[in-house]
DNA sequence: ATTAGCACTCTTTGACTTAGAGTGCTAATA
DNA sequence: TATTAGCACTCTAAGTCAAAGAGTGCTAAT
């Protein structure tokens, strides 16, 4: 693709995300400098469409971006914009509240990235299972229940209450509780099962039904903490976008959104693939082995469009997210959900700096100093031009 | 009104309820045997609308019921059918889930009742302030860091991160931990206050400073409790109902939902209002005072429409709230929010028969035996006819 | 290689018509 | 006196048509 049909592609969806009009050629010859009259734009035009860049809604209309176009101009035409002053107060000053957990850090993230952006952002919680448990304590609350507190690196903290054997007084749980403590503290999430944590039965001299009982709690209070919460905000948003004045359309979009699950799963596989490519570039880069293993990073984010989103009834939409770390290796992925025509510059700007933000205020929280800002690198590549 | 009257309203609602369509006057013959000519009945709905009770779009459209006609219906004309057995065998199915804390149950109850109305629902947590406080505790989890549990009657709990001075150890946490216990346990979540708070400083022999940091954290823990928590659920249905076709209106009645505090706050005022009319009417009924303390009880729902909302976007919105009782005194709202255009039959009915699922199984997890069926009157009066 | 020019296509808009559903009123009826 | 049949009138919804306008695609000239 030449340099001719690469800037007329820019401009073209430039002009479509800015108008939501399909773009003529005349309007790109008044609107871009472009020292071309309009016939030769529309010659150019019919070759991209031809190259399957450009779609046109019927025949004697303007053209706007394919799948295959935006895709384009996301991988080559991108140009990423430093984010305003002003948006980054905004950002700063919505995160930098206190918080007393990690996940309360994240709902209020995806409440900034959702406003900054006018559309969805979802969250993941960060991926547990390779962090390992710091403490873990159960307390009695009233006969018959209690507490369980686990406590993960970075200052994660899970609590979630449980029943236990009515008859189980203070003294007894206290020290089936010490027993598990003794027998899961610094162990990784991910190599507790049943079978280890039942050899916490022994040595408390209680009646094992009784202890087996609190044992089941804890396990599943530590399964819990493993699940992979979602987070979600702004879903209201997308009624104020002109691609959603079809209710329909609306409805069936909410639709898939509910469910969360889905959605979080499609984000992690995302994040694998990217990955993968990541290393696959690095590795071509690279002939030193040390370097590779330096170099080995999340990419700075990710980028899925229409058609290559593959859910039902996400034809329409488009997917950025990028990776935050929460201070340590604990790291989650944040994102935003929206129309295919969206402006993907200022969209990465701000995703890149709520993550930033978000990160920085992690570590303040965890009384981590804050990290070197050069080796947070913010974008890929700068701004063509 | 005379009978007649009566029942061509109560025809009129049932069937632009049914349709969504303005109902004229062959469609009542067609519909309903009146035994009676269009014409008669075109006669009786001009009159209906010289009152107040129905609208016309336009000159040569049939009539919908105005506010008032809603009104009337639902005060006069109302007939709340019993619920079906799927109904009710789904709703038990859907509640009977075993969950740790109140709160879980509530969130469960909201999903259920928005499921079953396919309107919003919308619930507040029990109002606490009456209750008092049977447990506090204080735990360290980190230097730094510490949870707060505190434990009202019905078993509900609630915990809270805080944040204490980093050099307090685990023993002298503790200390101060069980002063506070000492010195609220017992009191009314009303009567706390910082002065109240402040005196379980003494005794401990520590410095002021570190004390008082901890005892303002516990304060804002409790205060925290205190605060009315909103559950809200099915907004997504919304978008099913032709009235909500409108983009435009769908995105205003959106806006308003997420101002979670005042439509919670609006909740508390209709309540408030009910129950003083409930008294009254109980006033005029009885003359002896121990049966008129005997009757004070909570109205079995309330119904707010249309213009009687006095919120700006809620003009074409319905109310139905009722009372929820978590055993004991402990008592919130629950309810649904949805188009003017309702079964207010259907309606009502599904939310009694909610509300009294989730009173019993609020009873079960608290250990309480099932509430007398008698006491629980679900509906005010019966189906008339 | 570019561009001016023109024929052709398709959408949008507004005006107009028609069919149909509904009412309101009047006069006849029980 | 209450009810009803009948009819004129009103308003909407849907369809048709023409005209305007915005675009393109192609051809021939530059």
């Amino acid at each position: 693709m030449d340099e001719r049909k690469k800037t007329i592609l820019k401009a073209i969806v430039d002009d479509y995300v800015a108008t939501a009009e399909p773009v003529a050629s005349k309007a790109l010859v008044r609107n871009h400098n472009l020292q071309l009259s309009s016939a030769t734009i529309r010659n150019v035009m019919a070759e991209l469409e031809d190259m399957g860049y450009l779609e046109k809604p019927h025949t004697s209309a303007g053209r706007m971006p394919s799948d295959k176009g935006y895709r384009a101009y996301v991988d080559n035409l991108l140009s990423v914009p430093p984010i305003s002053k002003e948006d980054e107060k905004a950002i700063r000053d919505f995160l930098s509240v206190n918080v007393n957990k990690a996940q309360d850090l994240i709902e209020r993230t995806v409440e900034c990235l959702s406003k900054q952006t006018n559309y969805v952002s979802v969250a993941l919680s960060p991926e547990y299972s390779d962090s390992s448990i710091e403490q873990i304590k159960i307390m009695m609350i009233e006969p018959g229940r209690a507490i369980v507190v686990i406590v993960l690196s970075a200052g994660v903290v899970h609590d979630r209450l449980i029943r236990i054997p009515a008859m189980l007084d203070e003294k007894q749980l206290n020290s089936i509780a010490h027993s598990i403590e003794r027998c899961l503290t610094g162990k990784k999430l991910d190599d507790i099962t049943l079978i280890t944590i039942s050899s916490a039965a022994e040595g408390t001299g209680l009646p094992d039904a009784l202890v087996n009982q609190v044992l089941y709690e804890a396990y599943i209070a530590i399964k819990q903490t493993e699940k992979i919460e979602v987070f979600i905000d702004g879903r209201h948003r997308l009624l104020q976008h002109p691609e959603f004045k079809d209710v329909e359309r609306a409805s069936r979009f909410y639709s898939v959104l509910r469910q969360t699950q889905m959605v979080a799963g499609y984000m992690r596989d995302v994040q694998q693939e990217e990955e993968a490519k990541c290393r696959a570039a690095m590795f071509d880069q690279y002939d030193d082995d040390a370097e590779k293993e330096l170099s080995v990073r999340k990419p700075a984010y990710m980028v899925r469009i229409g058609q290559e989103i593959n859910i039902e009834g996400m034809e329409n939409a488009s997917f950025i997210t990028t990776t935050y770390r929460m201070g340590g290796e604990i790291a989650g992925q944040i994102g935003i959900i929206g129309p295919k025509r969206m402006n993907y510059g200022d969209m990465i700007a701000q995703i890149s700096f709520v993550n930033k933000a978000m990160s920085a205020e992690a570590r303040r929280h965890c009384g981590l100093p804050p990290e070197d800002e050069n080796d947070f690198e913010m974008y890929p590549f700068e701004a063509q031009e």
